[in-house]
DNA sequence: TTTTTTTTCGAACATTTGTTCTATTTTGTG
DNA sequence: CACAAAATAGAACAAATGTTCGAAAAAAAA
């Protein structure tokens, strides 16, 4: 392998690790160089060709040039117990990452319980995505609190001049949408374990 | 606000946008300090309490101690070009991210097209992801590719001792499988955007 | 107010680290 | 082989950076 190459994944390697860049003697004892000028040389060539980015006389401030995904989590919240609000820590299950560019900071998951929505694609035990900010309107599926104790996800419609909350399964019913019953988000979407 | 939170924002903030952490003078001038040892003060409690870590006699090697959830990336397959390998780099429609628990490096995703699974809750414009290393059983639901052209998403299952690949959708026919259709891998999660 | 504790400062020092220069060695090419 | 190019070494230097100490100032407590 071209000391270029080895000095590149060494780089790579210890800013995953560490967190942090190595210094030029560091990657200079790693990959067999016994004068930081010949490291130096070889970062000079990496830079030169774009493959790597640092900054004049800043330590340990090499960065590589690849395309960075950059990723957010938010919260999943699973069953909600008594009394908590529905973004309680204590609700919370786990995290599920979201691209930066998708992420905002009303979004979080709500862990799905039971086939209520199976018609709409929406299966027990699916984590959908609830964006906070956009109130759930005619058609849409929308998450809603009811009585503060549950969390239920459902298409919203309005029949003759009246609000329901509407299953996508032809075993359950409606539900008509009373003082009880807060929109908490839209559903925009969903990620399933197989 | 406290000295000592506004240091650690502002480490928090540097290694964000900088991706690397700031020198004991650069944190110095940012919160407005004029001594370094009077950061070194602020640092080592916070060091004390447990919030930033750092090694001793390396410059910027401060790092926070938040719970770190690692996100990894796999590829998401598009259509597939005539003639081209399934994952080739042309066939690449974007990026998810994956928490580093699940991942591996034989994860791929896939666009799923058409309607053939959604009684499985599959629909048109979901994203699958597939394990190259799981071979899919018979009640699986697998990624095939049918005359190195063609990528799909099914159920596999023998029926009088023939392997078939079933659609979920009563409008399609079950596919005897024959010397033209590989196995890719097993459909080990799923993805929607609504 | 007096006392104690917390916070800040200043300065000096020791390392770490990046930079630059020239010379030597290695490698590739005609 | 002879020559040129690429790669490495060595050393010296400058700058950045972390560390430590004692004293002063500010804030809090008694």
């Amino acid at each position: 392998m071209s000391k270029q190459l080895e000095i590149l994944e060494y780089i790579n390697e210890k800013i995953e690790i560490d967190g942090q860049a190595p210094s030029i003697r560091e990657i200079g004892a790693a990959v067999n160089l016994k004068s930081t000028s010949s490291v130096q040389y070889h970062l000079d060539n990496l830079v030169k060709k774009g493959l790597l980015s640092k900054k004049a006389n800043q330590s340990r401030s090499i960065s590589n040039n690849k395309k960075i995904f950059n990723f957010k989590s938010i919260p999943v919240i699973g069953e909600i117990s008594a009394g908590t609000p529905l973004l309680a820590e204590e609700n919370k299950i786990g995290e599920i990452p979201i691209v930066e560019e998708k992420y905002n900071k009303d979004l979080f998951a709500l862990k799905v319980n039971g086939d209520s929505m199976i018609e709409a694609g929406i299966h027990d035990g699916d984590i959908v995505v609830i964006d906070k900010n956009i109130e759930p309107k005619n058609g849409d599926i929308g998450a809603f609190m009811i009585n503060d104790t549950e969390a239920t996800v459902k298409y919203l419609d309005t029949i003759s001049g009246k609000k329901y909350l509407i299953p996508a399964n032809k075993n359950f019913q409606n539900f008509e949408i009373n003082e009880n019953t807060q929109p908490v988000g839209k559903v925009v979407s969903l990620f399933r374990d197989i």
